[in-house]
DNA sequence: GAGAGACTACTCGGATACAGTCTGTCCGAGTAAATCCGG
DNA sequence: CCGGATTTACTCGGACAGACTGTATCCGAGTAGTCTCTC
């Protein structure tokens, strides 16, 4: 049980529009080319990214991509579900409803009102993970990067998705 | 991205183990029918406990498996473990490294010195998931199952693996 | 009645098959900026 | 010099293929109880 790449790709594709100048676009391809990833599957995570509200995109040359809203206000949870999809990583088939010592309409006893318990263990584990990411917006990933690159390859790597 | 069906199979069959008198062998063929799950295929999660040493096996008729050790020392973490394995679910290819604004002999900008913040998250996100399943053992399913399940129902549940 | 051997029921491990998802590529349609061209 | 047509560079969406993983089944080898058969 494994993230995608594509996760990982869309969490440093989003990293680096919230770096840049308030509204710049970046385009596919200068994001795949940046990263060394294929260009037209990066694509699909960047339009998932797109279909969540979490970028939007201009048509055209010059177009691209940028955020959608302030990079405080994206957190890692937004992008992860983004890519990932939002449904829990544990689902309950409810396989206690087969023990055969249950009589067959006694739905009641196993019904909603008495959740299984195994599952709101897993729930649970699954909400402590996404509280974690849910905390941490993307706007301190800059921070740090920002504290831990030597200022000249930080600037550099800015004016690299600059035009002209 | 979704954990196994066995996972959830492997923590039911933990906690019948968990309730039954303490060293009753259980068939995979019980358990099997039990859950109404293919038994060659849950076999597989059982053979994944046995490894793990959660739980431990005899052969010949009356033989199947038993908790290896007392059923509040077995927590949820060690049984999802065992079944879909120990490495975190996310993982860092180091895309960072790719940056073409990096000289090519940066790599201790990059280094386990100074790890991907990114990646740093998703850690902490992963193991926030962990402690919660760490902190869970089979035991407490089997205090809320009794206390839940009206008292016939949890007799007949219990006679139904016992031989006789 | 006792002991040796055959039998049975189970675990264990490997081999195999199938489906679904992940990864990656290709292409056509649509769009907006830039360029070109004719008046 | 200006306005419309063309070109260009991008996004978007769908189609497709290959690899890997999850799900499921089957079978043979090994083992420990049970049964049977012989003395």
């Amino acid at each position: 049980m494994q993230l995608k790449n594509q996760v990982e790709w869309a969490l440093h594709c989003c990293t680096i529009l919230a770096a840049l100048p308030d509204g710049q676009y970046v385009s596919t391809k200068a994001l795949a080319e940046f990263h060394r990833v294929p260009k037209e599957y990066l694509s699909k995570a960047l339009q998932a990214l797109s279909q969540a509200e979490l970028v939007e995109s201009t048509l055209g040359p010059t177009g691209g991509y940028r955020l959608a809203r302030a990079a405080d206000k994206i957190t890692f949870l937004d992008v992860v579900e983004a890519v990932e999809g939002k449904g829990p990583n544990f689902v309950c088939t409810e396989i206690r409803a087969n023990n055969p010592c249950l009589p067959a309409g006694a739905k009641s006893l196993v019904s909603k009102a008495r959740p299984c318990g195994i599952a709101s263990v897993m729930y649970r584990a699954d909400r402590a993970w996404r509280d974690v990411l849910a905390q941490t917006p993307i706007s301190s990933i800059v921070s740090t990067l920002e504290r831990d690159l030597p200022p000249k390859f930080w600037r550099e790597t800015l004016d690299w998705f600059s035009p002209d």
